[in-house]
DNA sequence: CACAACTGTTAGACACTGTAACAGTTGCTA
DNA sequence: TAGCAACTGTTACAGTGTCTAACAGTTGTG
């Protein structure tokens, strides 16, 4: 951690790329993936071709620091919202609608994220991390669910995933406890928790997936309404307030 | 339609459009979307470049075709699942397994069809039809559902969506009576199935949209269960026998 | 003040899409 | 059956994009 003053160098260097990443936003939004082009977005820049090299090792690497930032604001999203919110329920709709909201208002970085992954990319470690952190408020909504029978089995797994791997149950000890808190909540509590987590994501995920790649337009209902009814049903199965 | 006899010429056309597609699809499985190159295909089939535009008006036309092959495909599979199961449940948990299955078998075809769409790729009517067939099969095994409340808003929007557009009454109704039968089954009745089939798709595409792009490999649960779990919990709040 | 790191350049190899102009082949029809 | 029109294929080329190599100017810092 020898990082003194930044430096005049690195200043510069981290404004032009981010110049750089704020043009591919621009491509990207516009003609989606495929149109994020080094070439012209140096030539936007007034600089020539090869240059953008000396910020970006290739167009992967470009692309990786914009997933990276995307799986950023997502957290960063979900977890501004809805903290309010008092009756569990009520939390759960917020945090949902909050997502869908960010995901509307930029499709392309949703598509980014959930869509056709890029051939050869592996997400770096820290993207985990990101996507932890954009789970965990889901994870306190569910602190003290008493799932339906038919979600017991989800639960038990994602209970012996807390007892295997202590750095999971600590993630999740501190989910429930508010971010505050040691203290360590028993693995069954965080298999519930977990599980419900993990099934209002995976559901979330589903209506503003379908919905922004347009396979509702030619639906007759609204996708809102869809997924207030997809929180609600949860909250009901999983015994929330 | 003056089709008479195909012709040797037609004939051949098809045969080669065939193989394109066929090296295409390779190309889809082992490096994505991306990897769909027009002048591999042609060395690979011993022509030269610009011969392919004989076939398929460009790029983005071949994929149009691929895409249209994929949704047919799937259509064909949950369509030949789970009709002799006979609980309804039983039924849907089969359909979301045929589905899944499907999905992992080529998960570069479902990616295709439900990834990032194409940038100025609008679908053919033809389409349509086709992702309705393939919701078919779930329209029928709620013929008799009996939604909980807080499923109500989206089973009265869809029953107006019938009332509305007397094509998507006939439709239901065709797939309540099991395909014979021409007896009109009232708006509240279709509405409620239009929305256990709506949801029932919305859960199978958020859990194996998932499992395909990698999002469950660092989660400690297996995403059948998961699976399964979410088709119970549906057909519990649907009161699915 | 001098050097090393940084930032930028041009030239070029390579891959891909798509068009233009042209030539051989073949099925159909007058 | 002779001939034409449609079909299938070719080479040449323009345009775009990624990325490497070799080189040159600039600047911060020891």
């Amino acid at each position: 951690m020898t990082v003194g003053t930044p430096g005049p160098r690195a200043r510069y260097r981290e404004r032009t790329r981010a110049e750089i990443k704020e043009i591919a936003l621009r491509q990207l939004a516009e003609g989606g993936i495929g149109s994020v082009a080094l070439t012209r977005i140096a030539k936007e820049l007034g600089l020539s071709g090869p240059a953008l090299y000396r910020y970006f090792a290739g167009r992967d690497d470009l692309l990786s620091a914009l997933i990276l930032d995307a799986y950023a604001d997502v957290a960063r999203t979900v977890g501004e919202s809805g903290a309010a919110e008092e009756p569990a329920r009520a939390r759960l709709r917020a945090l949902a609608r909050a997502y869908r909201g960010w995901a509307l208002g930029e499709p392309h970085r949703h598509l980014l994220i959930y869509g056709s992954p890029l051939p050869g990319y592996t997400a770096p470690p820290e993207t985990l991390r990101l996507a932890r952190d954009a789970l965990a408020p889901f994870v306190g909504v569910f602190a003290d669910a008493r799932p339906a029978p038919a979600a017991a089995a989800v639960a038990g797994q994602l209970a012996d995933w807390a007892r295997r791997d202590a750095a999971v149950a600590q993630w999740a000890a501190e989910c429930l406890a508010g971010g505050a808190g040691g203290a360590s909540a028993d693995a069954e509590r965080a298999g519930r928790a977990l599980a419900g987590a993990v099934t209002a994501w995976t559901r979330l995920y589903g209506v503003v997936g379908l919905e922004v790649i347009g396979q509702f337009t030619t639906m007759g209902h609204d996708p809102l309404s869809l997924l207030d009814a997809e929180m609600d049903l949860l909250a009901d199965a999983y015994g929330l307030p």
